[in-house]
DNA sequence: TTTCATTTTGCACGATATTGCATGAAGCTG
DNA sequence: CAGCTTCATGCAATATCGTGCAAAATGAAA
């Protein structure tokens, strides 16, 4: 590996966590801690990043704001996306979802993933510039402010186009009779779309939806093919249905 | 093996493998290192490589991130983009291209602000999260991994179907005669749609782009309204055209 | 074919860069 | 304050670089 490749691989991983641990990256890298410290140095000293107390920042004020949100994503959080990051394989036509859980995939997908990502969330889209062999497709329309999503007719029309692979799928609430559901009219009916434009449909759920219904049902737990759940398969899941436990 | 057959063989090798060693190349081609070093430098003299020590690197802007050109935020950007914020008043509908110009724009515009803005850059869609009253119409379509912004048809059509009162328009080159201009032949084709969408049509120019005229035109200079730039007004600029000095 | 200028290549050698380790200072945590 | 981690610095070993120089290869002219 040659020192500036190195350095720029270090910058990439900044750009997708939003931070860089010292310790770790030696020992990923099999170096010794102060080659990756004399790398930090230098990187700061050239204005690429903020350099901390046992690691480094971005110090663009752009990824401020997704590393704290990340850091406030709870564990539960890290862990279903740390399982449903393998969900995403190579070739593959995905779309994803708003929401932060879907967030908190990106520092678990590899660096050199070659995909298609179809997403109506600036943010995530935003977030996979790092990752320069996914083709990212946006889907447009007018920003829902509470969650940040293109909704609307224009990109109801945009999905139902399409056909996708896998649907990583952002719900409330999912409940063994109503189904999934979400609290937005207008959401759910996109999300019905977004659903329907995909051959497998996954949704990470952290145990407070999970036996929840919310106000405005998107499907039946039968479109679902695949659940991600930290505990323990729930009783009334239905058999077709994979459950994967983080 | 013919000097410059061996040439082109590393430059595929590069382009394969995205790195080139020299120790590696000098054992597998049965050389001494000082071929292959020699045949670096002479490479990288010609621009087709990036030399680093023990090796070279592709220098293909695809893999320089866009991370690191949004760090290089200058106090020429951030001059720009105080004086251009105040182009913003509550009420308009105004289309913001992408770059980091314009991302430089958003810490400038007051939090209550109430407007439209359109765009086709996730990065700059994301950025406006705090900004509760404005209403942000997301341009879909394929990212264009170069400057992150949705090209293509899907986007054509969009900003053709718009009206707006401003565009905020970046540019690589303002030229006097050429116009405005820039690197990529379809940004162009999108850029002008862009500016025909709008009444004025201001333009961010640090002073690397003055005079300066790319491969693909966008519009003569009749079609600006407003150019922002950090010195004195080009001799060379219309007089219909406002000039800003930041 | 021979001659001669030019280019290419390999080697030597001093200079520079990179890396890991040791040591003591500085920072963090409870 | 005490224990631990992280950091900065100096140092030695190794790797890489640039330059000068001579041998070999190449190609054009005699």
């Amino acid at each position: 590996m040659l020192t500036t490749q190195r350095r720029s691989l270090l910058l990439e991983r900044l750009a997708r966590d939003g931070r860089l641990v010292a310790s770790d990256l030696a020992a990923e890298l099999a170096l010794s801690e102060d080659t990756i410290r004399r790398d930090l140095r230098d990187l700061a000293a050239e204005g690429r990043l903020l350099r901390v107390h046992g690691g480094a920042l971005p110090l663009s004020p752009t990824h401020q704001p997704m590393a704290q949100r990340r850091d406030m994503a709870s564990d539960e959080k890290q862990a279903l996306a740390r399982r449903a990051a393998g969900l995403i394989q190579p070739g593959m036509t995905v779309i994803v979802d708003g929401g932060t859980t879907h967030q908190a995939l990106i520092p678990f997908l590899p660096l050199d993933l070659s995909c298609t990502i179809v997403t109506h969330s600036p943010a995530f889209a935003a977030a996979l510039e790092p990752f320069r062999a996914v083709d990212v497709i946006l889907i447009g329309g007018r920003l829902f402010r509470h969650s940040m999503v293109a909704t609307g007719a224009v990109a109801q029309e945009a999905f139902s186009r399409l056909r996708a692979d896998l649907c990583l799928l952002g719900v409330t609430g999912v409940h063994p009779t109503v189904g999934l559901s979400t609290g937005d009219a207008e959401e759910a009916a996109l999300k019905t779309t977004m659903l329907r434009a995909a051959g497998e449909v996954a949704v990470l759920a952290t145990p407070d939806k999970l036996g929840v219904s919310s106000r405005w049902v998107i499907a039946q737990l039968t479109a679902l093919t695949t659940l991600v759940t930290v505990g323990a398969r729930p009783y009334w899941l239905p058999p077709h249905i994979t459950h994967l436990s983080a």
